[in-house]
DNA sequence: TATCAACTGCGTATCTTTTACGCAAAGATA
DNA sequence: TATCTTTGCGTAAAAGATACGCAGTTGATA
């Protein structure tokens, strides 16, 4: 049985960073092909003798040399024919998180530059990517309440007004400082370092860390990881 | 530029029905190919010059008959290099949701047979079918909570046990009926005719309709819907 | 060194939502 | 009429979310 298909199926991955209150997303300028110059997501087409999250973690080690510290499936773009004007590709997206703090990016084989945009103030990028990212920022927001992934956006050790300037960055809203502490430490899922964070003024503040075996049990309980930050109902 | 690739892209749907205190599964049995005689999900290749989702209702058409309430893309499959043993195959797999009273099941072209098999109660079926369908009976116990898919699953016009059962059954969980109803109607989202279902026994009970343009409204005023069932916390 | 600005950390009163559950209403059956 | 069953409404208590006061600790400044 033969199956005529001409079709071909690639990778694109948002990394998100944050850092200095604010949300990045990575992009790559490559070297050679269709996109030469353009701005772009990190992906490729997939091989035929890996799988589909080996091809992203190929692509992003080759375009820009990052580790993530998430990574899950986003959505599959396969409804636009002509989305890639070459021939026709299917691109399973997927999305990624990662401490930028941590790296220097550093373009490798097939990219000539790889560099963080705040995702308020993105370039014009390739394809339907701004379409990707706008998704992916959704799926982030809506993450972000109900999964604890905003830690693998922040440094291993970190400080409760990091952790509260994330939130109120990515989810647009205010919020009030003394709940939120009260909220977050109610889950008993990061616990307090004897490390204070140094700080231009203002009394000195603990370093917290996020405790994932905590967290799984916390989860095994029944209970729910849940973050609102409606100020007000209506 | 030529991209040397040899994989074949499928798409393959779960269908959803809802019938007499069941959820049910769609599955069928192939005439032809590599499946023959097998329970298999509604699925198959994309062809060149169809969209993801046109494939995913020609599919449904050819082999049940079926038309979906609703359909959603649920995952990609594609880090099992070997899920099907002819070639390499990444499937796009959708979810569906049917008020399958309504439909007579009618194998067509490239089915033997199409049938509806209790969630809790399925056959052997091929591939990694049945791990598919467990993705997608999580999916819809999540999603059910957050959005209101219930109505898909059940005839226009129902009665308030029905929608209870509903929630009852796919969610694995008690309920009291007092609290359920309370929290429905104060969403506003739903409506009493002035028909009546009939019952065996019992005081009459009003059959009611989801109002779809009061839920856009709804969520366009910024309120939520969400029904949380634990009759008890820790 | 006294004061101020900036930020941390804890506590408490109030309002809203959720949970538990009592009970009358409206048929069907015998 | 007595009994069974399911519907539909109401209310009290428990739990959770929100608003907000305020002292503690630092660096900078007058």
């Amino acid at each position: 049985m033969e199956i005529q298909q001409n079709i071909k199926i690639a990778v694109d991955a948002i990394v998100f960073g944050y850092n200095d209150n604010t949300l990045n997303v990575l992009l790559i300028k490559q070297k050679f092909g269709a996109l030469k110059n353009q701005w772009a997501l990190v992906g490729g087409f997939v091989h035929d003798q890996e799988t589909l999250h080996d091809a992203v973690n190929r692509e992003l080690k080759e375009e820009s040399g990052i580790k993530v510290n998430y990574l899950e499936q986003l959505y599959t773009f396969g409804d636009d024919i002509d989305r890639d004007p070459r021939f026709r590709v299917v691109s399973v997206a997927y999305f990624a998180l990662v401490n930028s703090t941590k790296f220097t990016l550093k373009a490798d084989t097939d990219a000539e530059d790889a560099q963080w945009f705040p995702i308020n103030n993105l370039p014009p990028v390739a394809f339907d990517h701004a379409q990707i990212i706008t998704l992916a920022y959704q799926r982030l927001q809506s993450k972000l309440t109900y999964k604890p992934i905003g830690f693998d956006l922040l440094p291993r050790e970190f400080l409760f007004s990091e952790l509260e300037n994330l939130y109120c960055t990515i989810l647009e809203k205010d919020i009030d400082r003394r709940n939120f502490r009260k909220k977050v430490l109610s889950f008993g899922i990061i616990e307090e370092t004897d490390k204070f964070g140094n700080k231009k003024s203002g009394r000195p503040a603990k370093l917290y860390k996020f405790n994932r075996s905590k967290y799984n049990q916390f989860i095994k309980d029944g209970f729910h990881f849940q973050i609102k930050l409606d100020k007000k109902k209506k």
